[in-house]
RNA sequence: GCGGGUGUGGCGGAGCUGGCAGACGCAGAGGGCUUAAAACCCUCGGGGCCGCGAGGCCCGUGUGGGUUCGAACCCCACCACCCGCACCA
């Protein structure tokens, strides 16, 4: 194959990319020096740290890889380029089960599977020049990552925010572990569809509740799209209402219920315990038929359990204590034990739930509220017998003692007012957020650093004798959990703290999100033997400037890293409230409007279009796309038009020094200021798309103005106005395109790297536009075009507008209104 | 069910604070160069109508209304699609 077409040698990313990509490696060339522990950017502009979520090593990178890294890369390279000094670490998720899945169906070491998949995928971000800092790498399964995973998990549990407790939790059967209520959607297990089922367990906990109100009003502060903090608003689900004490007919018990709505407490005509409500338990303890009902019910999934309502009644009552009427008692599975006190209050009348039980049970629906309408009119009166639905609109009170005629609004306050002054309850604050669930039965985790001693119970492996270091041989062929069943390491243990040798190892890991919930602290100093992270150094870099990364974190990852920071913070290992201040979803990359899959056979990977177009192609081709937010469907897009640009650039490159060197001579004086002032323009035009991150139309900038050095120099010309146009081309185009950028930097004749230059800045002189168009409308339709000096006056506007032969046309009626706006248009209102 | 978002040419997408809709591309058509093809270069391009032509007129940003001199943009209602939460009391 020829590299020469015609007499200019043809664009071959595949020969001139290889070799930069290979330098930027051996050199490290972007690695931050001196490191993020040094204290020169205190007399800096401040640091900026940029992160992108780092990578689950299965397999070799993917188009959403590529795509999150393009977008980060883009910033990054944008912002060095502008002088900041920029922290961007990359590292590797490596703790998982997709390792241990390969262990147990292939038979590979685990550790290996994980190392070499690291390698595939590092020498893939190598070749699309990602420019990671490759001083600061880290693996989350490195004993030395996973020592101070061990540390953060003690830190927790001496302050009390690490805790194990029996609990109802969701177990995956076909994972063979529990999960957090974060990895359960639609009641199946988020990552293998499987319906998981509720079992009591000893599990660990983290504290994450303790946090909810700050994680709560935090989210306010935060640069992160709308859908991302609603759906953790969602997640932490705040309500207030009020907690009110219902004690037993026989007055034997009282029972706490949490309720939103105590102003319908006139309507409640029943009551429902959760099934495992423990004074159910002991109250119906021995009991047969209630054995069996609590059987089924705990054999009913999640999913089963909302199709449809099952209950039973309790042989006793409880007592309203607003009409001092005994109602009747029920467990009923609409009941969780784990939200509110696991009782409630039920008003058939006014809460969908009850009314739909009430109905199968033939319990009374007693009406309390009239509906009113939207100017507070009164409604007709609901009917008991007819009604099909619970009403949950506005009205006014009724059949509610003292409260009749009250909005239900006013009605709640009193009521909760007379609840506190009656002793009865208080006001409350509820939130739907649940403790973290961490233990998992898996082996290719963080072993949880605790011992179980008979006497001393559970006690913290003191910090010396971390890490706990995973057994190299362990068997994966066994059922269940192989840590659990390595003698060695559950048993080879005495208790620190009485030397009891009857001691056993904690055998589960911790979850992989404890590992991710905190790997951008360690980042910052990931060799250090000492400390997890320097307290003054994370103070310093946090919170993350800008992170990028996908929406499927919107709750999980992003929550709990959230909970780390705060609960780091307070115990003075940094000073930032939050983690990270602005986020970044990026679209995903689909084909055919399907998600990509090898199974769909609709899967396209990186290296494929690497190897037809180079990286470049790769790079621009996704950032012109869409917008970095946006998905991209690849059956839509074009890096065969990427490609064709970037040949383009090429050639006009190596022609401009061709001809400079033949001495050809210089632009044409008319032609030279429209170069000159095309590219002041692309400059300012795209530095602003830069800055607000819209690579796709600050792609279209430079497009225009290669089409501008394009037609300037079809005649032959070169010259210096050309030679500054292609710099700051090359220049602006940089971030996107790396590689192309740096050769044709290098052959224009310029030292050193086109990615250490200046971000360029349009001569200002240059925007002032002498005349401008302005758009002549009659009645709001344009009617013509006139060209006037900038900047000319209401008056002068309209004398000309009137002078032009067209609009002159349009105004055959008489003209009632000119709006004219300066250097805009002009509008002629006539009527007739 | 509740909450949030999005609807612009054949396609991806531009469109700033209410002021020329369709930037920049892709696919397409026509032409140039070439023995030929590729590559490259040029021209055209929302729809309809009128005109030999320069050009002109009407319609057009999911649908229907409204506000305004003027609406893709603001307001109301509706339709479609997407996302999140969902027995949370």
């Amino acid at each position: 194959m020829s590299n020469v077409a015609g007499d200019t040698e043809r664009y071959d990313p595949l020969t001139i990319e290889p070799p930069i990509a290979e330098r930027w490696a051996e050199e490290r060339t972007y690695s931050l020096r001196p490191g993020p522990t040094a204290r020169e950017d205190e007399d800096t502009d401040a640091p900026y740290y940029a992160l992108t979520m780092f990578p689950y090593p299965s397999g070799d990178l993917h188009m959403g890889h590529a795509e999150i890294f393009t977008i980060h890369d883009a910033l990054v390279r944008h912002l060095r380029m502008q002088g900041r000094r920029v922290l961007n670490p990359i590292g590797w998720d490596a703790f998982g089960l997709p390792a241990e899945n390969a262990a147990r169906n292939r038979g590979a070491d685990p550790k290996a599977w994980t190392y070499a998949n690291i390698d595939e995928q590092r020498s893939t971000i190598a070749r699309l020049g990602y420019s990671f800092d490759w001083d600061t790498v880290l693996h989350t399964c490195d004993p030395e990552y996973y020592r101070w995973t061990q540390w953060l998990f003690l830190a927790l549990f001496d302050a009390g925010l690490a805790y194990r407790r029996e609990a109802l939790v969701n177990f995956c059967p076909s994972c063979s572990t529990v999960l957090a209520n974060e990895q359960v959607v639609d009641g199946r297990c988020e990552r293998c569809g499987t319906e998981v089922s509720r079992q009591p367990r000893t599990q660990w906990f983290f504290r994450i509740t303790a946090y909810a109100d700050e994680l709560l009003s935090g989210l306010d502060d935060l640069d992160w799209p709308d859908r991302v903090k609603n759906s953790q608003r969602a997640w932490i689900g705040r309500s207030e209402g009020a907690e009110i004490v219902f004690p037993t007919a026989d007055r034997e018990d009282e029972i706490h219920v949490y309720t939103t709505r105590p102003d319908t407490i006139f309507g409640a005509t029943y009551f429902v315990f959760a099934p495992e409500h423990p004074v159910v338990l002991r109250r119906m303890a021995g009991d047969r038929a209630y054995d069996a009902y609590l059987e089924e019910v705990t054999r009913r999934s999640d999913v089963e359990r909302q199709a449809g309502k099952t209950g039973y009644r309790l042989p006793f009552d409880v007592v309203n204590p607003f009409t001092g009427e005994d109602i009747p008692a029920y467990a009923a599975d609409y009941v969780l034990m784990d939200y509110g006190t696991g009782a409630i209050m039920a008003v058939p009348v006014g809460d969908q739930r009850d009314f739909e039980f009430a109905r199968q049970e033939g319990l009374e629906v007693r009406i309390i509220i009239r509906p009113t309408g939207p100017d507070g009119e009164l409604l007709a009166e609901l009917d008991p017998e007819g009604m099909t639905e619970a009403y949950t609109g506005p009205g006014v009170m009724v059949n509610s003692g003292p409260y009749d005629g009250l909005s239900w609004e006013e009605a709640k306050e009193r009521i909760i007012a007379e609840v506190e002054a009656k002793g009865w309850g208080t006001a409350k604050v509820n939130t739907r957020l649940r403790d973290w669930l961490i233990s998992r039965q898996r082996s290719w985790g963080a072993p949880i650093p605790i011992v179980h001693c008979p006497t001393c119970k559970e006690v913290a492996v003191p910090e010396e004798d971390l890490p706990v270091e995973l057994p190299d041989d362990l068997d994966f062929t066994v059922a269940g959990s192989p840590l659990d069943q390595h003698a060695a390491f559950k048993h080879d243990v005495v208790c620190p703290r009485c030397g009891n040798p009857d001691a056993t190892r904690d055998v589960d890991t911790m979850d992989t999100f404890v590992d991710s919930s905190w790997y951008f602290l360690r980042y910052l100093s990931p060799t250090d033997h000492e400390q997890a992270w320097p307290a003054d150094v994370a103070s310093r870099w946090l919170p993350v400037d800008q992170y990028t990364g996908g929406v499927e974190h919107a709750v999980l990852h992003l929550l709990y890293s959230r909970f780390v920071v705060k609960a780091m913070r307070d115990r003075g290992h940094v000073d930032a409230d939050e983690p990270f201040q602005a986020l970044l979803n990026q679209g995903q990359v689909i084909m055919d409007g399907a998600a990509m899959s090898k199974s769909k056979g609709n899967l396209v990977v990186p290296g494929e279009v690497t190897e037809n177009y180079g990286a470049d192609t790769l790079r621009g081709t996704m950032l012109f796309a869409s917008a970095p937010e946006d998905d991209i469907d690849w059956a839509d897009v074009s890096p065969t038009g990427m490609h064709k640009w970037l040949s383009r650039v090429w050639r006009l490159s190596l022609e401009h020094t061709a001809r400079r060197q033949a001495g050809a001579p210089a632009l044409a004086d008319a032609a030279a200021a429209t170069l000159q002032r095309a590219t002041a323009v692309a400059i300012a035009r795209a530095s602003e798309e830069f800055d607000a991150r819209k690579y796709n139309t600050a792609i279209a900038q430079l497009m225009t103005l290669t089409n501008a050095v394009l037609d300037a120099t079809r005649d032959g010309a070169a010259g210096a106005v050309v030679g500054e146009a292609l710099e700051a081309l090359l220049k602006m185009l940089a971030p996107v395109c790396p590689f192309i950028t740096e050769e044709l930097w290098t052959r224009l004749g310029h030292p050193g790297s086109v990615h250490d230059q200046r971000w360029p800045v349009a001569d200002a002189s240059l925007l002032v536009e002498d005349e401008v168009e302005v758009v002549v409308q009659v009645n709001g339709k344009v009617r013509g075009r006139i060209t006037v000096p900038a900047g000319s006056d209401r008056t002068a506007l309209e004398h000309l507008a009137r002078a032009d032969e067209r609009v002159a046309g349009h105004l055959a009626g008489e003209v009632v209104k000119v709006i004219a706006v300066p250097d805009k248009l002009v509008n002629f209102v006539v009527k007739g």
